[in-house]
DNA sequence: ACAAAAGTGTTGCTCATACACCCATGA
DNA sequence: TCATGGGTGTATGAGCAACACTTTTGT
């Protein structure tokens, strides 16, 4: 029986390999007026599912990781480049993909700066959806997406995530709006300042925002000590 | 650009995909007499890595999910069912299998009860190991154990893995001693039977554990209404 | 001066820890 | 009746939510 245990150099051809990322970023919804979660989704120009909207991805060329195919993937499909990226989950259903070809695919999930992804391409191939309100998507993307917007929630509350959607610098309240626009609840300033220098996440420049029509907010930096903590004794590694 | 995007159905042949699982035990280190957690490990038989070390594992089937591949492979190398599976990080490094050959391992973690793995099938390649002291693995095994070992002993903080080592009922000190073993810290009994029942994780049977030489304990059974709510919107479904 | 947001103080609640103590059983 | 672990009670302290309050700027 051991035997004749199989190993990991026995491998199937039989199975494909693709990468894709739920990539999330801030924008106002002009619906309601409010920041909310934006992915962007890519249309599909051929079957299965022709026409309908699918996340980002493609195949794993052979000479990358799988974070940098997701981020070459980002990069394609916004021009953007991620300030957080982590892996999601592997799917690897037998029928999630219809018509008898098999697909695995190992899914990303990125975070880009919110004042770039304003400035993101955006052509009659790629478009910018509430993340919250989808339409049916290819595959079983919409499952996907469902658990990343349950695993950012989720990172958002024990983790320090939110800086991702933020440039180099920023305000305690403008970390605050990420946080209520991630949780959709809203965060009392007081207590949030606290907890946030207490977590010693951040770190004040010593400089201000000023021009804002009341007493100027002080400018805060994100500890770089904190980007390890999260992940556990992973460190995913990409190589540029 | 956008035109000529590629899209899940495009897909390279050229990376291999396998199937690796960590399966966790508990079980007496003859060396110190206390309960530590172990792992079966598989011999390789054939290069590279030939006579090292390495997780059970193998290709994926094509007519098999992902978690159904690492329930047959957990079974093959240890005659086992698992109590508890769930996957782990897909592995993608593109140096992680010396000699030019692409892998990319999807691994899982699984529970398994611990008067059951006493009789698990052992031969001359597969080999029970201390989890925390292991020698030097084929391919990148090592950190995967260490990573696997991370996510064990964080979920066991927040979640109620614990009661998968363990048979259909259990006393509450049989259940401590399995946190005490895989934390490694003493647990205080009190408090810990507190917060057991205030989570409702475990539902009292109404019977006893006797023969004990003192007052006999409650048995309990593990509360299954908790089985979804750790993993998220996120069921891993396996057919069989 | 006033509005508006930055920032501070204070209280009360919840929950975890520590540890003293009583209970039930076998020998 | 004693030893042993099962099981209960309770004080202390940390951390957080709620909210009143003070400070600092632009207009």
């Amino acid at each position: 029986m051991a035997a004749q245990l199989e190993q990991p150099t026995d491998i199937s051809t039989d199975v494909a390999l693709a990468v894709s990322t739920v990539i999330f970023a801030l924008r106002i919804d002009p619906k309601t007026g409010l920041t909310t979660l934006w992915i962007p989704l890519v249309k599909r120009i051929r079957e299965p599912h022709e026409g309908q909207w699918a996340l980002p991805g493609g195949p794993l060329h052979c000479e990358e990781s799988l974070a940098d195919s997701a981020a070459r993937t980002l990069k394609r499909s916004t021009g953007l480049t991620p300030k957080y990226l982590e892996q999601l989950y592997a799917f690897g259903a037998v029928d999630r993909s219809p018509g008898g070809s098999r697909v695995v695919s190992v899914v990303y999930w990125a975070l880009v700066q919110s004042d770039e992804a304003e400035r993101a391409v955006s052509d009659d191939n790629v478009e910018w959806h509430v993340a919250d309100d989808l339409p049916t998507l290819a595959f079983d993307h919409n499952t996907i997406v469902e658990y990343a917007l349950w695993r950012l929630r989720n990172k958002m509350e024990y983790s320090r995530v939110a800086h991702a959607f933020l440039g180099e610098t920023f305000t305690l309240a403008q970390l605050r709006e990420v946080y209520e626009a991630v949780l959709r609840k809203p965060v009392d300033p007081a207590n949030f300042r606290r907890q946030m220098l207490a977590s010693r996440a951040i770190v004040d420049t010593g400089r201000r925002l000023t021009g804002t029509s009341h007493r100027p907010p002080r400018l805060y930096r994100y500890n770089s000590d904190f980007t390890m903590a999260d992940q556990g004794p992973l460190t995913p590694t990409r190589s540029h």
